[in-house]
DNA sequence: CAAACATACATAAGTTTCTTATACATAACA
DNA sequence: TGTTATGTATAAGAAACTTATGTATGTTTG
């Protein structure tokens, strides 16, 4: 995996987003996803993605709900009413941060 | 400060951007200069920006330089050979991390 | 048909990066 | 004379991650 330094810190903010759009979903469908979507360059571990969506949950902003699929145990989990209000921040924070780094490393937009 | 988690990790490649754009700095001069670009956004620590840049200096990306300016200590710090191509592969990897974060984000963008 | 790979979740140990707090020193300002 | 600005530094602790391992089922392939 050749994920660089800068995605730490934005895992909670994708997994957030990806609720939002996408309804419900299950860990492992989100890290399917991920790698999809940005052309398998980030792959996102299980060492990182399950405790940071048990952390959601702790925090309230997710809500789970287990399935039975194929014989296979499926969590999926889901944005409560209080994440949803959190996501707009974060996704508003992540706007303010990549404006920010595009300042920092494009200063000719800097007007 | 209400810098999100976001910027975690990133803290490397603004430092090598900065010193690559200015020749030199020194590193009070870095945190002003990150907040006048980021308008107050984003303040660097002492706490983090110091042994940053220590860290650096021991992977040989940088070289100092002291200087003692109106009886007042300064480090000016400058890439190095090497600190250059690292700063190169570095923005890239900046770079690619924002449009994949965009592409998660708005991903009606995604073709 | 056995081994490898994909699906699916989980946690523990260790590393890195950061925050927070503290420390020292000079200069300017109110 | 106390606060703010300039300037560097480190130590303790928190947070997020990597790496490794574990469990279990289903599918594909040599």
């Amino acid at each position: 995996m050749k994920n660089s330094q800068l995605y730490k810190g934005s895992l909670n903010t994708i997994i957030m987003k990806l609720l939002e759009e996408n309804g419900k979903m299950y860990g492992y469908e989100i890290t399917q996803k991920v790698k999809a979507i940005t052309q398998g360059e980030l792959n996102i571990t299980e060492g990182a993605l399950y405790p940071a969506l048990h952390k959601l949950e702790a925090e309230g902003f997710l809500d789970v709900e287990i399935e039975k699929i194929d014989n296979r145990m499926r969590k999926y989990y889901k944005l409560t009413e209080s994440g949803e209000k959190e996501t707009v921040n974060r996704l508003s924070e992540l706007e303010d941060f990549i404006r920010n780094m595009q300042s920092l490393v494009n200063p000719k937009l800097e007007f």
